[in-house]
DNA sequence: CTATGGCACGGATT
DNA sequence: AATCCGTGCCATAG
């Protein structure tokens, strides 16, 4: 009895740092898992209701005025930068996954692509055949291709192939279009069919995509109008639409030379875990850092609960005051996560500040270590801090926060620019050159490399467009 | 002969 | 200690 406090101290403060550790590497998601099965488990944890600013609705801190309303929009004195946590959001439940299609643009919580495609096709679906959806979609890769054959879920299911199929069909159609085809080519074919609705598709497209589409890549047009007897204009036409439109993996968010700053699919599964905006959304007002957290109101221990310790039995006391030093260990990881996390922006913010508004061409080499250093923490802190996390920048665009580490974004983006703006297709090394005469030196074998990272074809097999 | 992509090595980063 | 990244060398295609 006499031992059993300073050993539990010493323990809570290793455990403490194990926590604090674990919680900054997690996602939102797992946060909110975590938190909410440690609130239904722990008697002890009590979440207060939050308030709410009758301003501008959004929570307010356990005490104090709004951060954002307090701040008035004039006074862009020294400060620019506003920091803001908690934040509450979305606060789903658990288990709600049919139903209600989400109408917001960001989906609530970091969902993972089946349950994405599902919650799209389940309001579509007789309830019969959502069981077998939801089974399908567990058996996709990472590029959301099939795994399982149409024969395989029958067979399992009891259902007859052909239903199945009908049903893979089905599901093809939704975002990302193609998921759940077998190849690349049905991918590509389903794609094909969804925008024939809406557009118009040069002819002759499904069939290059479905038997020539090798040939395609190596850009033997006249080959392929040759084999359809039809002229070889015809297939640039078909070319210049597969490389627009098309995209041989679902749920990837680029290949070749296809990618579409509004079809960056991986982007649009996460649900960030920091905003970063101007507030009221005019790009004069200074800057908000938010950080989200997955909870309404403020996580406390309860206070009855503590009080009422006193008067418990003997035999209790002991479980119930374990679950108060549990509660109360949660409630500080968190608040360290909260605090490392803000720590680490603040400095972000300021150092990639040109990125943050002007987009990428303006990021700078930095990395986890500097930036550890800088804040007096450890490397790994950082490391954690930052991978698995997701921010909004002001132009709605949801990164990883781990961009803002990437050294060779500015290179990569000034010479997709030189290429964009070239009347004449250049060569790797003539683009060295270029980057040379502005300072950038890098070998020629990187310009190949930054140039395909961007999805951009060789200088010989680029059309030159005059113009 | 020139331009490019593959492989692999070494140093930096995590 | 493991991983990532830039780069050099070499084979291959045009």
């Amino acid at each position: 009895m006499l031992i059993l406090p300073s050993q539990q101290t010493t323990t809570s403060m290793s455990a403490h740092l194990a926590q604090t550790m674990t919680l900054l590497g997690l996602t939102l998601g797992e946060l909110q898992q975590k938190i909410d099965s440690e609130l239904a488990s722990n008697p002890a944890l009590e979440l207060m209701e939050e308030r709410t600013c009758p301003m501008c609705q959004r929570p307010l801190p356990p005490r104090g005025p709004c951060p954002i309303c307090s701040q008035p929009a004039s006074s862009e004195s020294q400060d620019p930068i506003v920091f803001i946590s908690p934040r509450e959001d979305f606060y789903t439940g658990s288990a709600s996954s049919t139903g209600e299609v989400p109408e917001e643009p960001f989906v609530s919580e970091s969902v993972d692509l089946p349950s994405y495609v599902l919650r799209q096709a389940a309001a579509d679906l007789p309830t019969e055949d959502r069981v077998v959806a939801a089974y399908i979609l567990t058996h996709l890769d990472e590029d959301g291709f099939l795994t399982t054959t149409a024969l395989e879920v029958a067979r399992y299911h009891h259902r007859l192939p052909s239903e199945i199929t009908a049903l893979i069909e089905k599901l093809k159609r939704y975002d990302p279009v193609g998921v759940c085809s077998a190849n690349p080519i049905e991918a590509m074919l389903a794609q094909v069919e969804v925008l024939s609705e809406i557009m118009n598709v040069p002819a002759y497209t499904r069939e290059v995509v479905s038997k020539y589409l090798h040939q395609m890549s190596q850009h033997h047009y006249s080959e392929i109008a040759h084999a359809l007897m039809t002229s070889s204009q015809q297939i640039k036409k078909v070319a210049a639409f597969i490389s627009e439109n098309l995209n041989p993996f679902p749920a990837r968010a680029h290949w070749g030379d296809v990618r579409s700053p509004n079809n960056n699919d991986s982007e649009v599964f996460h649900q960030p875990d920091i905003l970063i905006y101007h507030h009221n959304e005019n790009p004069a007002n200074p800057l908000v850092v938010e950080i989200i957290l997955p909870i309404r109101g403020t996580l406390r221990v309860n206070p009855l609960f503590k009080s009422s310790l006193k008067q418990m039995e003997p035999n209790k006391t002991e479980e119930w005051r374990s679950d108060i030093e549990k509660a109360n260990l949660l409630i500080k990881c968190l608040q360290q996560r909260s605090n490392a996390l803000k720590l680490l922006l603040e400095k972000l913010v300021v150092l990639q500040k040109d990125y943050i508004l002007q987009g990428d061409l303006e990021m700078k080499p930095l990395t986890r270590a500097k930036i550890a250093t800088m804040l007096d923490m450890h490397e790994s802190t950082i490391s954690r801090a930052v991978s698995s996390k997701t921010v909004q920048l002001p132009n709605k665009k949801i990164v990883p926060l781990a961009i803002f580490f990437d050294r060779s974004l500015s290179h990569r983006t000034l010479i997709k620019q030189i290429i964009e703006d070239e009347d004449h297709p250049l060569s790797d090394s003539e683009i060295q050159q270029l980057l040379k005469e502005q300072g950038i030196e890098i070998a020629r074998r990187t310009v190949a490399k930054y140039r395909s990272m961007e999805g951009i074809l060789p200088g010989n097999l680029r059309q030159s467009k005059n113009r």
